[in-house]
DNA sequence: CCTAAACATGACTCAACTGTCATGTCAGGA
DNA sequence: TCCTGACATGACAGTTGAGTCATGTTTAGG
């Protein structure tokens, strides 16, 4: 392992260092969400925005720091994006389809930062959980109003955050990522059933 | 990249042979669960059960390949397991219940081979996917059955077998690896009771 | 007991890649 | 216009670790 100082690294004082940074950031989007972490190398990323390596190291501490960097962004955009995409349901359950829409809609749409955010599991593990623990807690924190007004049966709103985040993943994964293409309606239509009434028969 | 030759490993022709890839394996399952594959090195498996470096070659082709091995090792275990812990079980529900339990306990008991296989999404997807199919294509028929047996409501077993896989992947995480213990009975009542009725108030 | 094949060794090769640094270049305020 | 700090460069040092191979040792069948 090389010798890392832990040299500070100013934020940029320009427009120019600035849009040099941003430039880094977004090849590095592209370098990792391709590659993968070990794969990608900071010269990969430094040529694909065309500036030398030695300037990765004036804004970004190592590889890792723009890592955990890229992480926490895509989970900001990623909350901001569910938070839009459910404003102004109706009731919970049309929360839970908007919300479960706009996650296969933003995984089909940008399938690197997906893989970003999943590596970072054996990247840097604090980050990962920190990325989940932030969505979940908001999330739960809706679910207890929803129950609060009836709209939902009493239960534990934490476990069902868990949950439904953990539904939504693998059907990302499942129909998402590995079929190429959004799941068909009736997909989502039977997710949401399951969601809305599990697997056990409903008394008639 | 090191200059790989594919060359032909044969199996093992003698107990001896047999013993040292064995101890071989056990030493990398180690290894792998406790630093990741990148940060895992063949020196550290070799050293792991004392071998000399270039015995591990004798017996696999390369750290990939080893790295496979294991995970697709995992995947007989684990199916295995859930196969006999619900083995016997009065209803589905209950079937549900005690697989889930099954699977907790499993990662509780094995965090390094659960990490081993979660890292396979980035060492080998394929390997990866062909896990989770595995296990999901078992699972949709037994839900199917027993749909038809009426003890399910219908509907598609596939998207249900996705979905309950989701449901226990991310309590492993929060619940076991994260927390460090086997979550609560009163946590484990939440999810069955989740993946029994959903989330809407049930008429009364 | 002999011998050939199987097994084992570990020093070595070699490519890869992170992070450094001495040396420039640029922008904008005085 | 000049000067200063911010920004940029790219060759380089230093380390790591996968896979190789020439050589030695063990095993088991005849």
């Amino acid at each position: 392992m090389p010798d890392i100082r832990h040299r500070t690294v100013s934020k940029p004082a320009t427009k120019r260092g600035e849009a040099t940074r941003e430039k880094i950031l977004r090849a590095a989007e592209i370098e990792f969400g391709e590659k993968g972490f070990h794969a990608a190398s900071v010269a990969g990323i430094t040529a694909g925005c065309g500036v030398a390596q030695g300037t990765f190291y004036i804004y970004f501490p190592s590889k890792e720091e723009i890592y955990r960097e890229l992480v926490r962004d895509i989970g900001h955009q990623l909350r901001r994006t569910m938070r839009e995409a459910v404003a102004g349901s109706g009731d919970q359950m049309e929360a839970e389809r908007r919300g479960l829409e706009a996650f296969i809609d933003f995984v089909s749409r940008h399938p690197r930062l997906y893989r970003i955010v999943q590596e970072a599991h054996f990247v840097d593990e604090q980050v990962y959980r920190d990325y989940y623990n932030d969505l979940a807690r908001g999330y739960a924190r809706v679910l207890d109003e929803a129950a609060a007004r009836g709209e939902l049966a009493p239960g534990d709103a934490e476990v069902r955050a868990w949950a439904i985040m953990g539904i939504g993943h693998f059907l990302g994964l499942r129909y998402c990522l590995w079929q190429g293409k959004q799941p068909r309606p009736e997909t989502m239509d039977a997710v949401m059933e399951f969601i809305g009434h599990g697997i056990l028969p409903r008394p008639e």
